[in-house]
RNA sequence: GCGAUUGUAGCUCAGUUGGUUAGAGCACCGGUUUGUGGUACCGGAUGCCGGGGGUUCGAGUCCCCUCAAUCGCCCCA
């Protein structure tokens, strides 16, 4: 046992976790731009207000999960907690509201400070898209149905259920926080402490309580969808036709919420019952007050984030491929001479090559087919003296001797 | 932040009511084969028993503290 340990909550990636990780980065990239979003990258740390603003000040990512520490300059900076509120941040400094509507996709890590479980680190990595500038439910529409493609990419159909809700806009959004709070308080007495502290702070998150007593409460509490008004209802309603239409299937889920609270209208979850606690696995929603709360143009916008460890956890084991190498396996004063120019040569040729550094030809040959290699070129004396080599395949274990130059074009097989 | 479980070799784990030099499988290294891998056989190395303190003649085993992982709560991706 080494004395030598990462950070809590944090981890290594090591290369055999990282082809899986990679996979599902690049998929989540690859399908983003086919939708049409663009890549940005915003920078890990920010100012502290453009997530203590942004995210609400009561939100439990603000108030104790942030990674915030003061520079040499005594800024107060914040290690990013989640990806919009950079991109809001990178919005606004970039005068973007000129190029609008924008479609964005970003990855990278972030960092939270919770107690850590599996699907649960304090350094983790997220992929997430955006759209801003468009506040019609056509938005909506592709970005649920772009998140739906991709796991779906990823082979994730079966394992995984989008449960969808509608928050209402900011007049529907009131209006029920009142009811809500209304109802609730005559019950002030039966609710979890947890939920007493709700209460006041963020009251649509009771509805998730898991608490026996809550739920008895909250089974009978005024419905979010009954207090959405006219132009909010047809919003959802359109909404879930235009996802009918795509054939993307969903759930309505009365009670969910997002903890953040920048969010109206459209909000919506991926789970699966695969993870444990830690179930949702892509999540999003509706966020035009954001930018403008941030000091920005009145700009709408619209969003989800997935957990890049918790879909590498769950796809298949095989289903991101392997890199499958040639190995060039020197033999003897004249291949070790040549070996590495031969290695050099079919790199720039483009093909993924192994050189082994050390052993004797048997050592050599274990190393490749642990590596699950293709193809051994066999450099030998013997061979080299009428410029040629053997090149063995890993699979048949049948061996022919190539001439130097043909090399390259005998091993296209191999690719 | 709260509750519970766990922590022995690189990995997965065994280790009787506390009792001498702590074990297995896989992986690793070497050999059978000094120019031929994957199978087989033979051999080898490996541990601050998570860390610290205590009880005891004696602790991997019991007690306390601590760190970490896992599960649930909370929160969320």
């Amino acid at each position: 046992m080494s004395a030598l340990k990462p950070v809590r909550g944090t981890h290594d990636i090591l290369p055999e976790e990282m082809i899986r990780h990679r996979f599902v980065q690049d998929k989540a990239q690859e399908i983003s731009a086919r939708y049409g979003f663009g890549e940005i990258a915003t920078p890990i740390f920010e100012f502290t207000n453009v997530f203590a603003r942004t995210l609400g000040e009561t939100s439990d990512i603000v108030t104790k999960e942030m990674y915030t520490f003061e520079d040499r300059s005594e800024n107060l900076l914040t290690l990013r907690p989640e990806g919009t509120a950079g991109v809001a941040r990178a919005f606004i400094s970039n005068g973007l509201s000129q190029s609008l509507p924008l479609k964005l996709f970003y990855r990278g890590p972030m960092f939270r400070y919770e107690r850590p479980q599996k699907g649960r680190q304090r350094q983790f990595h997220q992929v997430g898209a955006e759209i801003l500038g468009i506040d019609t439910v056509q938005a909506d529409i592709e970005v649920i149905a772009l998140g739906a493609h991709f796991l779906e990419e990823l082979g994730l159909g079966n394992d995984i259920k989008l449960e969808l809700n509608s928050l209402g806009d900011r007049e529907s959004r009131d209006a029920y926080h009142n009811t809500l709070v209304e109802y609730l308080s005559a019950y002030k007495d039966k609710l979890s402490e947890d939920s007493l502290n709700r209460l006041d702070r963020n009251p649509m998150r009771i509805l998730d309580s898991k608490d026996e007593g809550d739920r008895e409460i909250i089974a009978n509490a005024p419905l979010l969808g009954d207090s959405l008004n006219e132009s909010s209802r047809i919003f959802f309603e359109e909404l879930k036709a235009g996802l009918e239409q795509l054939g993307v299937a969903y759930e309505i889920s009365p009670c969910l919420v997002r903890g953040l609270d920048y969010y109206c209208h459209t909000a919506f979850e991926f789970t699966t019952t695969t993870l444990g606690a830690q179930g949702t696995v892509l999540a999003g929603g509706r966020y035009d007050g954001l930018i403008k709360q941030m000091g920005g143009p009145q700009t709408s916008g619209i969003g989800w984030a997935a957990g890049v460890e918790r879909l590498a956890m769950m796809i298949a084991e095989d289903a991101a491929e392997k890199p499958q190498p040639i190995s060039v396996i020197p033999q003897g004063d004249e291949g070790k001479k040549q070996a590495p120019s031969i290695a050099h040569a079919l790199r720039k040729e483009g093909y993924i090559v192994d050189y082994g550094f050390t052993g004797n030809l048997k050592k050599r040959l274990q190393r490749a087919n642990k590596l699950n290699t293709k193809a051994a070129i066999i450099l030998g004396d013997d061979e080299l003296a009428r410029n040629a080599a053997t090149v063995r395949d890993m699979v048949s274990g049948e061996q022919v001797e190539i001439p130097l130059e043909k090399l390259a074009d005998h091993l296209a097989v191999y690719r």
